[in-house]
DNA sequence: GCCGACTTGTTTATTGTGTAAACATGTTTA
DNA sequence: TAAACATGTTTACACAATAAACAAGTCGGC
């Protein structure tokens, strides 16, 4: 029962709230992310940006009532990611 | 069902390695953390003193067949803490 | 005894990360 | 048309993580 490696991106607050909003969601925009989270825009805007660039999640950025409207999505890999980082979390929790 | 914010000081990997090793052990010294965590001994030092110092666990030091020997063990704050961090994970992951 | 290798840990320095403040761009309202 | 608002992005700073360098003592051979 070692301690397995925990993927960096994920063991962050902010995006590890964004990739369990993501996994139960299908789609989220930002401004739905901002208040699920509760973080600033900012904040929000860097990580959905390393998520992205990670293919954790796609981005789509369009708009909605004539606002630029950003639209996240998790990808395939993303699942998969976020799968794994919970199964090698387990173990430091004392779980399963 | 928010996410709670989480115990940045717990929120580490080597940090949390070394608390979840502690609940379970009742008392560990450095080279048992040493070999269990994986980590190097300049980054276990670090961060065994950020979790002496917010009293999560105590610090002994001693000595062992004439080498410096120091031991390390889980306090009561530190349970609370550890026991309410994980709490506050769970939502993160989708668990319980 | 002395010198080099080993043991146990600490301190430091550098690199990276997290975050909010400042900024950019466009829209609505008065 | 000016002020306030909406949606993000960029940047700058403080903090954190980590490995390398260091310190202090111990053992073992010569």
């Amino acid at each position: 029962m070692g301690f397995a490696p925990l993927d960096p991106l994920l063991h962050n607050q902010l995006r590890l709230a964004i990739m369990s909003l993501l996994v139960g969601l299908d789609s989220a925009d930002f401004n739905l992310l901002l208040e699920k989270t509760g973080a600033t825009r900012g904040n929000l805007s860097v990580q959905i940006s390393k998520l992205k660039e990670a293919g954790y999640i796609s981005v789509v950025k369009g708009y909605k009532d004539n606002y630029p409207n950003t639209e996240c999505a998790i990808t395939y890999h993303g699942i998969r990611a976020f799968e794994t980082y919970v199964a090698s979390l387990k173990p430091y929790l004392g779980i399963g």
